[in-house]
DNA sequence: CTGCTAAAGTTCGACTGTCGAAATCTAAAC
DNA sequence: GTTTAGATTTCGACAGTCGAACTTTAGCAG
């Protein structure tokens, strides 16, 4: 294959290796019967342990008021359970329940497995490569996400 | 760095990408003054050609009814033109704008330059490695996406 | 032709998720 | 002890989506 061959082929597998963490991230939300904000404050609550409900508004970009509901709606499922904090008791700790951190083994487990057993098949100065394209990737496009948000609007 | 640091970096290096294009993509559309879904919509316009009202609902993956307002809604910003197909005058055929090409210029013709340009600093081997693994990565997500969708519930 | 059935979109009413503003409850300052 | 500020919740309104019913057009059987 030639390098613009390859090169077109690393933009196709880009969009589709979107689509796919998009289906993944479908698919286990339809399988714990939420939503896929609610997924995303679990993950963050399952990532960073017990947080305020103000950390969760702050790290899922919603409202306050949109946070309360996540919350209920976690709650009415038995994903997560609120407390107040002991300490300032205006605060509400969120913190995942055992039956979420079950699901999380069930799901996100086998295929964090996966992917660290296929990431043994490339030698160190490939993970390099994987790590630079990466990380480079990201830069690109976070430096034009910046741009396309402040560009004058027409 | 050691061999399972570089793991590390792959898998933490994956989740800012994939948040990095959510936020350009937060950031076109804001842009654009217009949702994440009319943004797909437009995608795809933009991408295919003229394409009916059935196969954006098919390639959205929404109700009839939904795609419906996402078209109402795209034409009336004047991003896309509505015409009843003239061979197959129940079939609605959306088109893409003057206006709507110039948007996709100014926006993601920059980026796609960039990400070339990036990409140019590869040589062939390294660009066989990325495409390998975002080949591999990506297999692995939808394979367990299909775990996840059809395993039983408990 | 005529009438019937299927296809492609649209309209309508209901529901869900989100927001801003006001309200509640708690902590801290004076 | 009263006031001010902080953290979350409640309330009313609005946007996006859906399923079901409806409209228009095509294709076909008689």
């Amino acid at each position: 294959m030639s390098k613009s061959e390859l090169v077109y082929h690393v933009a196709r597998e880009i969009r589709l290796l979107q689509q796919s963490f998009d289906a993944f991230d479908e698919a286990a939300a339809g399988r714990l019967g939420i939503n896929r904000t609610d997924l995303r404050a679990l993950d963050v609550v399952l990532g960073r342990g017990p947080v305020t409900a103000g950390e969760l508004t702050a790290a899922l970009r919603l409202s306050p008021a949109a946070t309360t509901t996540v919350i209920d709606r976690l709650e009415r499922v038995g994903l997560v359970a609120r407390t107040r904090d002991a300490a300032n008791r205006r605060r509400v700790l969120v913190e995942a329940t055992e039956a979420a951190r079950a699901a999380e083994r069930r799901i996100y487990r086998p295929v964090g497995e996966a992917g660290l057993r296929a990431l043994t098949r490339y030698d160190h100065g490939q993970l390099e490569t994987i790590v630079d394209f990466l990380t480079t990737a990201r830069a690109v496009q976070q430096e034009h996400a910046e741009r396309v948000a402040t560009e004058p609007a027409d």
